[in-house]
DNA sequence: TTTAAAATATGATATTTGTCATGTTTTAAT
DNA sequence: ATTAAAACATGACAAATATCATATTTTAAA
């Protein structure tokens, strides 16, 4: 199996700060699993017993609202962590895990990121710094939420998988995403999404071809109202 | 001046863990600021240099969006601490915090927080807790403006307030707050808050005298629609 | 105490967004 | 290749919410 040492996702997370036994432990005693896409990677309400590493793929968080839609949280990627949070806090998960598409996971038991969190320093002021910066990004979300009109949201959306997945050769997301997941990810119902995204089809902000995007003038769609 | 070994408020954060000597210098170096209702204590985009500790009184955590709308996002009252944060993460706060009563504060220079963060593992995990803890209650904020009706999120404002900072022997809420400080809570107009907490009233959820309000039936509040 | 300003209240109306219905297209399984 | 299911699309309408206008009440300042 493959080391956490030479793995390219590890650079990208706190894991990057563990000392190089620690590493070797995790190595040692990760496992790698897989899943399709739709498929469930943890529910809310689990207790999880250790923390998921993205080597390849894309995730989402969600959670099921009391009038039962599924609002998206945030999207992970490479190197990006599942469950870390409820590993520190020793709660139970408050969201779902599901993967976007195929993806594959490496998955360290809860004792080897527990450990160094309270005997490495580096470590575990580099895990601070990470929680701190997702604090003020949720808090940004949320004000977003409260104050954008679900046409802004959609083209947020929009530009934040072009930001954080990239773009094909061609210009087209990397991430193909349904409708839906952009109505979730947006807060918004599906029909809602598929409006919008249509309109900014007829305006020119952003073209289609099948199930993929392509953004055409980002400065515009940074400017709906 | 008081010492922080003997301050109450401490108990109720992280500071609570740190060591006899790290507490001592804290309080040597700490100074005591007051501000009136309505003042602003930082405001978004400054460089902090250190934490405020809400010794007596409560501010809010507010966000200009770019429509020009106030959104509060967090109310912070005896022993909660504003710009731990941004001093983790080391950047500009992207929030102000003004003062929603008279307030008292202490204010402990960067150095005495970041130093035992960086050598106190009890402090560093207790802090890395409560982030996560933070971030949570952040997502669980940001579901709930995504996926609630106004009227269910100016009751949740209530149920709030309530919960957080209590009730006076008769019942009515211990923190008086304007019907704009509710629609900014709410992510809402002020005139729609408005309505909303008539509207409670006249439905018996909620009773007033003055700017005070007394929850009646919590469970019905809870309820809404 | 008087008076101006701020906060609260409420109606009328416009806008945004959601919901339901229905049809078309695309995708994936047989 | 055929077919069923899922995704996408769009119209019609309803519901929620914002906005604008204006009046009343409360608060704080002179």
């Amino acid at each position: 199996m493959s080391k956490c040492e030479h793995c390219i996702a590890r650079q990208l997370n706190s894991m990057k700060s563990l000392t190089k036994e620690e590493l070797k432990r995790v190595s040692d005693c990760k496992t790698t699993k897989f899943y399709k896409k739709g498929e469930i990677i943890f529910e809310e309400g689990e207790s999880l017993n250790g923390v998921f590493c993205v080597r390849h793929g894309v995730a989402k968080l969600t959670k099921l609202s009391a009038n039962g839609n599924d609002q998206t949280v945030k999207l992970l990627g490479k190197g990006e962590l599942l469950g870390q949070r409820s590993i520190i806090s020793d709660e139970r998960t408050n969201l779902s895990a599901i993967a976007l598409n195929d993806i594959e996971l490496c998955y360290v038991p809860k004792d080897q990121i527990v450990e160094p969190l309270q005997q490495n320093q580096v470590f575990s002021f580099d895990v601070l710094q990470n929680l701190a910066k997702d604090l003020r990004g949720a808090e940004g979300d949320l004000i977003d939420m409260a104050q954008k009109s679900v046409k802004q949201r959609v083209a947020q959306a929009l530009i934040y998988v072009e930001k954080e997945f990239g773009v094909d050769e061609k210009g087209y997301l990397n991430l193909v995403l349904s409708r839906e997941d952009y109505a979730n990810m947006a807060g918004t119902a599906t029909e809602s999404a598929i409006r919008i995204l249509s309109q900014f089809k007829k305006d020119g902000l952003i073209s289609t071809k099948g199930k993929q995007i392509k953004i055409e003038n980002l400065q515009k769609l940074k400017l709906v109202d």
